[in-house]
DNA sequence: CAGGTATGTTACTAGCGGTAACGCAAGTTT
DNA sequence: AAACTTGCGTTACCGCTAGTAACATACCTG
């Protein structure tokens, strides 16, 4: 155990970090992810330079308030995915997993995912370039374990990542749409995006009296 | 067949706007979506003022560019979803549309579909705003193809913008990742994800010696 | 010729991210 | 005890942005 002035400075400096986070967590669900460096330190009850101290810049802030509630969703969707069931139990387990945070937090979501919603004023968070490595990571990760996990035969490492990006990207567009809309309960959506995946599409028949599809 | 100065005064006008248009696509091909209305403006040789007398403010100016784009594209993807052939090949060709669209124009696409690539200074193009519209309007456009075209039995106009939606996220996500790694020419992109549509990862066998998926 | 209308300018505001320079308190060293 | 370092905090500023008000100029119309 460390002890001494040093240990104490620094975890003093971390409370007063998780302290900040904390606060520009409540003007970013507040305000939407325009939030000002102004309006956050405000909000903590100091000024500017030392959030800046903190954290380097906005997007330094803006990944560290980030960290905080994707690394706890990435640990639940790997959960969903390993856990001991039938493959598309499990499927369905993951896309619920996912849309259930999302349905959870919905402003945490829009903070992690959409970049300013308003204005051009593009002085907020450009969480879009944050985005993208999130679902890059998701895409990433859930190509390793199909890779891992099934049988793809030749070409299997770039299948399995062409697979890996484009489920996430289908999951990550429906959750969009569907939280917009919320035009079903979840499990529906869970059920229609793990049919779309299983292959239903390509099964369906054409529709009588029309051209074929 | 309208004539007199009106006339006159209003064709001269169109034809300014698409001067703007172009100076301002030239600046924001060069300079990325955080191009700056000053920056347009001199490109244009002129002063601020008249891009906002025309476009009213930046995302208008922004909206009227994405359009030249959008419009164009999406009438070469319907073109492509509807061309007499069997169902995977138009498939495979709407999606290779798509992708051949990214793959020819990547500036365009980072433009149409990326918010500000570096700096928070969210003073340029905040385009994720905007590209959700257009996701959005694709995935609108193949839910109700789907649902025309297609027997989905009950619940099948909730299923078919599922499914849209679902299906653009996917063609958009896998495309970002392929066009940003490259890591196989186009048309097995396109094979890959048709294959992902047509079941193949509900229908591929668990790896040897390890736990199923 | 008088008058409206579109086109253009300069000069400005308000707000943003980010930083330099400084004050101050507390603990450490000599 | 005096001097020095170190971290926390401030004020005041920079350069940039989007957007606007006010003014000038040309041109076509009655």
């Amino acid at each position: 155990m460390e002890t001494g002035p040093r240990a104490a400075q620094r975890s003093t400096a971390e409370r007063r970090r998780r302290e900040l986070l904390e606060a520009a967590e409540r003007v970013v669900l507040r305000d939407g992810p325009r939030a000002s460096m102004n309006a956050i330190a405000a909000e903590a009850g100091i000024t500017k330079p030392i959030l800046y101290r903190h954290f380097g810049d906005k997007g330094g802030l803006y990944r560290a308030l980030a960290q905080r509630h994707t690394d706890a969703l990435l640990e639940s969707l790997r959960a969903s995915l390993d856990a001991p069931a039938e493959r598309r139990e499990r499927v369905e387990a993951t896309l619920d997993t996912y849309l259930a945070a999302v349905e959870a937090h919905p402003q945490v979501y829009r903070f992690l995912m959409h970049p300013a919603e308003d204005a051009e004023t593009e002085q907020g968070f450009d969480v879009g370039h944050h985005s993208a490595p999130l679902l890059r990571r998701l895409g990433e990760e859930l190509a390793v374990f199909i890779e891992e996990r099934l049988d793809l035969g030749p070409d299997s490492e770039e299948l399995a990542r062409v697979w890996g990006h484009g489920i996430v990207g289908m999951m990550h567009a429906a959750g969009d749409w569907w939280l917009r809309e919320r035009p079903c309960p979840r499990e529906q959506l869970v059920a229609h995006l793990a049919d779309l995946l299983w292959g239903r599409l390509a099964a369906a028949a054409d529709r009588a009296g029309r051209p074929t599809f």
